[in-house]
RNA sequence: GCGGGUGUGGUGAAAUUGGUAGACACGCUAGACUUAGGAUCUAGUGCUGCGAGGCUUGGGGGUUCGAGUCCCUCCACCCGCACCA
């Protein structure tokens, strides 16, 4: 019987279905274990070949936990908000949730296709009311709570309006405005508004003003990566800052627990690093300078106060609120004509930028210790969201001030002494202050401390921690997105409640902007009658959540029981690209903590381990055309001198030598080498070119490696390949393509070795023309340690998510049974039962011929066995100065002596020691054998 | 600019702890079988040299009996940088 693994995969799947086999159940004797991947946002392209990778590496370890006798749960669902629907939309008149729908059919198809052993009772969409209900509830619970700083975590906000009427607000900083203090009395006599805007500068989830890049053309926001050079992306029109209420999170006061919570998870060392980084948290102080002339106060955040007497000048960012209030007369032109130039650059632009630019306000600023009038400029490098959006520039200190000063030749003060040239920045903190008035002498770190002593004794500065990260902007002008629970009434936002949740996306009919930056929300007459909130909630909303969801996901009465979430408790695996280590893995965290806070849940970390995978990037055709001849020329002669017959049995008598790219659809080319009839029929355009060939008498394409996009024709798509090779052969050669977390390009063509491999496996149990192999002679010595010795590494492969090489192991295991001749069920059950994670389906068909009854999905892990895999000798390899030079067998319990004295008599070593004797002889047990001459 | 990652044969890669570099595949070469082969099987395949051997993990330097692995330094490429999700 051939291995015909279209019917086998159809079977296989119907019996699942019929079976209901990856139904999970919140309640079980097993012990759990929660294996989750980063749901997809269903685009319209559908899946790639790409997208499977880490869904394909969890579905392996979900069903190994399983069959390891775990309550496995591995759900999914879909990221479905966001603004490509919204786009496509605005361009074709479809309207989003249709196109939704359709999207995720698809996607649906596609991941059934693979084999996914998803319990997709429990999925769940974010755009469906029955779940966004509760995205909207849990911001409810944000805009409910604040996060008090002495107990470290999120209370209600009615606890702190009982405290503001006994106690006023002296305990409690405001976190949005620390210039707001009160008492009891003035509490008592605000009136409502006044209440309310104080408490907004409190709540985790509230209400404020924000920058952003605003295109008056398009009428809309843009992304940075969607303003290149001042102008929209899409249509070239100009971008400017624009001030725009928006919502946001105040992730800011969780910033020391995400910090402090990554002590407690496994994610790698990297993303780490990335979430430390992003969370940029530095110790510093905070000074304020008097500006000469005014009574205006500048304050500036530094790490470094020890170099506060080699402040040269202060930088301000251009946005800075005083400087209107300090700019001279003489400067003003000047200053407007810089903050115009900036207001078109994008912040990624200002900071990747290499060119020196700013301007020099007029101002002055006075040393607070020395009185020295220090010049107060603006440059782009200074942004304003970082710190107090100033800076003190110490030029011998930091390298950028150094730069700076350079080129607007300001004069540079020394408080470094002699490590410090002139040339450059002297950043390290090992020497000791000069020109520093009382901290000549000490070391950074004591005059830091001696300095902030000073100051806070003077009253203009104080020891401060500054963190990098902002708060998280949580509105969009948009409309495909969750409307958030409120409704405005005399500039008060109202929470609804809760028994008006969820408030249900109005259906529209165009999707254009509202006016004045408001959403497509602000042309419905209905909603704006209603008073509600007309910006949407960001794409990251929904997916700060979901694994909760998928704990209880028909739960009507609360997001998750505390029951269920109780018992899955923390996702043990999350599976997904490194490209959210800063985003939605940032944010999910904070919804955590907030609602483990508020004693929703029982752990305040959401991921108890995380394993990025790597993008499989596409690798593209580009073939050549010669514009003038519209001949095509072959990649691997792109700089060949032709010869005039070539040209002239083409039609041409010459090319110009200058031939244009184009991408090609890599499913026309094999190899390198073009389809050219194929091609044509894509191209009717081109039906009429003609082609040059190579001297193999064949049109070469150049390969390219660059991300899997429709427009560069890269794109191989799941289904396909399935169809032609089953996907048992797509799951295997997916994980067979290389180490999980790096990236690499697709190639269809080593998919071969895999199919290959399965049917060689098909054929220890099947043969085309006899049928059945499998016969009940015991396993001999051989097989059983080449069984053993298999299971061994394979589960351990397993376990670290070395897919690529347990894959490589089932190869060298059925090469060794083929050359064995082995056809034992001893042996062959075993080994249905090790490959079903990575191969379920054929292993289904195959449990069955075996004659079992059960699905093999429901059998065990085969165990090895130690007997079988311990070795008693062992092949050394010995080396003459580290250089192998041969190899001797002995037995693992051999003395080093007796080693010794037989490596010494041995042929090829005498032959290296010519007669000497060896230096020293290193020997280490198991390993390896050197002598050092 | 800042942060993170990756560099090993013609190609994807392996080497888990400092101990035989290139497992397992793709591709290629030669052969067997076959009406046929895009099936299957056998042998070979890092580079170089007739050979003993020499060289080889992005470049340079170092530590070590021994370095792909550790340290220093330089280079190239990829990803992220807050309204793509």
């Amino acid at each position: 019987m051939e291995y015909n693994f279209q019917r086998i995969e159809r079977n296989a799947k119907n019996k699942w279905k019929e079976q209901g086999i990856y139904k999970v159940n919140n309640d079980s004797a097993k012990p759990k274990f929660y294996i989750l991947d980063m749901f997809p946002y269903p685009s319209g392209a559908g899946l790639h070949v790409g997208h499977p990778l880490g869904y394909i590496a969890s579905d392996i370890y979900a069903r190994y936990k399983r069959m390891k006798g775990f309550n496995v749960l591995h759900p999914m669902g879909f990221d479905a908000f966001g603004l490509p629907a919204e786009q496509y939309a605005i361009e074709t008149g479809q309207h989003p949730a249709d196109t939704t729908k359709k999207n995720i059919a698809r996607y649906h198809e596609q991941l059934d296709n693979i084999g996914f052993c998803y319990d997709w009772d429990r999925e769940v969409w974010t755009s469906d009311p029955k779940y966004y209900k509760w995205t909207q509830w849990i911001f409810l619970q944000l805009f409910n709570a604040y996060f008090d700083r002495k107990l470290n975590r999120a209370i209600p906000i009615d606890e702190l309006i009982a405290t503001f009427k006994t106690e006023g607000n002296s305990q409690y900083p405001c976190p949005g405005d620390d210039s707001i203090h009160f008492d009891t009395a003035a509490w008592n006599a605000y009136g409502e508004k006044e209440q309310q805007d104080i408490l907004m500068h409190y709540r985790l989830a509230f209400c404020g003003y924000g920058e952003v890049n605003w295109c008056e053309a398009l009428g809309t926001v843009l992304a940075n990566d969607e303003v290149v050079n001042g102008v929209s992306e899409r249509g070239g029109h100009p971008v400017l800052k624009k001030k725009l209420r928006q919502w946001y999170l105040r992730i800011t006061e969780y910033a020391d627990r995400l910090l402090q919570g990554l002590e407690t998870v496994d994610f790698s060392e990297a993303m780490k690093e990335m979430q430390r980084n992003w969370i940029g948290k530095s110790v510093g102080a905070q000074i304020s300078f008097k500006i000469q002339d005014t009574t205006s106060n500048i304050a500036v955040f530094t790490t470094r106060p020890d170099t506060i007497f080699g402040v040269d000048f202060m930088v301000l960012a251009p946005e800075h609120d005083l400087l209107a209030a300090i700019a001279t007369d003489a400067q003003k032109q000047k200053v407007e004509d810089y903050i115009t130039y900036v207001k078109s650059r994008s912040e990624r632009e200002r900071m990747a930028e290499k060119k020196i630019s700013g301007c020099f306000t007029g101002a002055y600023a006075i040393h607070p210790f020395s009185g020295k009038a220090i010049p107060v400029w603006i440059s782009e490098y200074v942004l304003a969201g970082y710190g107090t959006g100033a800076i003190m520039a110490v030029p011998c200190g930091d390298e950028r001030d150094h730069k700076f000063a350079q080129h607007f030749n300001i004069p540079i003060t020394n408080i470094i002494g002699e490590k410090y040239k002139g040339e450059e920045a002297y950043s390290e903190k090992d020497f000791t202050l000069v020109n520093s008035d009382f901290i000549n002498g000490l070391s950074p770190k004591e005059a830091a401390d001696k300095v902030i002593e000073r100051m806070l004794a003077e009253g203009f500065g104080e020891a401060k921690v500054n963190f990098k990260m902002r708060d998280a902007a949580f509105s969009r002008q948009r409309y495909w997105g969750e409307p958030f629970p409120i409704k405005w009434e005399n500039g008060i936002a109202y929470p609804l409640s809760e028994d008006d949740l969820p408030l249900e996306l109005p259906h529209v009919d165009q999707y254009g902007p509202g006016p004045d930056g408001e959403g497509p929300m602000a042309n419905i007459e209905d909603w704006k009658a209603n008073h509600y909130e007309t910006n949407t909630m960001p794409g990251y909303a929904g997916s700060s959540w979901y694994f909760l969801r998928f704990m209880d996901p028909k739960n009507k009465h609360t997001f998750a029981s505390r029951a269920a979430t109780d018992y899955w408790n923390q996702v043990d695996i999350y599976i997904g690209g490194t490209e959210h280590a800063v985003g939605h893995l940032l944010y999910s965290r904070m919804w955590t903590k907030a609602l483990y806070d508020l004693g929703y849940i029982g752990f305040d970390e959401p991921f108890k381990k995380l394993v990025n995978q790597g993008m499989i990037q596409g690798s593209s055709r580009i073939i050549y055309r010669d514009r003038e001849s519209n001949i095509f020329i072959p990649f691997d002669r792109i700089h060949d001198e032709f010869t005039l017959e070539e040209l002239q049995s083409l039609g041409v008598k010459s090319i110009d030598g200058w031939a244009d790219g184009m991408h090609v659809d890599v499913n026309l080319v094999d190899g390198l080498e073009l389809n050219i009839e194929a091609f044509k029929k894509w191209r009717p355009d081109f039906a009429n070119s003609k082609f040059l060939l190579n001297e193999n008498g064949k049109y070469l394409c150049e390969a390219v490696v660059e991300k899997m996009s429709k427009s560069k024709y890269n794109v191989v798509n799941p289904d396909d390949i399935i169809a032609q090779y089953g996907a048992d052969t797509f799951r295997m050669y997916e994980m067979f393509l290389g180490p999980l977390d790096v990236s690499k390009p697709w190639d269809t063509k080593g998919i071969e070795g895999v199919h290959r491999f399965l049917r060689k496996f098909w054929r220890l149990y099947n043969d085309d023309a006899k049928g059945w192999l499998v016969n009940d002679e015991a396993a001999t010595e051989a097989e059983l340690k080449a069984l053993h010795k298999s299971i061994k590494k394979i589960e351990q492969d397993t376990e670290r998510f070395s897919f690529n090489t347990a894959v490589s192991q089932f190869m060298i295991l059925v090469n060794e049974l083929s050359d064995l001749n082995c056809h034992k069920r001893a042996i062959l059950e075993s080994l249905v039962q090790l490959i079903c994670p990575y191969a379920p389906h054929i292993a289904e068909e195959l449990w069955a011929q075996l004659g079992k009854e059960a699905s093999v999905i429901t059998a065990e892990f085969p165990q090895w066995e130690e007997k079988y895999v311990t070795e008693n000798s062992k092949v050394y390899p010995v080396a003459i100065n580290g250089k192998t030079r041969t190899e001797l067998d002995f037995a693992l319990d051999a003395s080093q002596a007796d080693i010794e004295q037989i490596v010494l008599a041995n042929d090829v070593v005498q032959k290296w020691l010519e007669g000497n004797a060896p230096k020293k002889i290193i020997f280490v047990k198991g390993k390896m054998i050197n002598i050092v001459l």
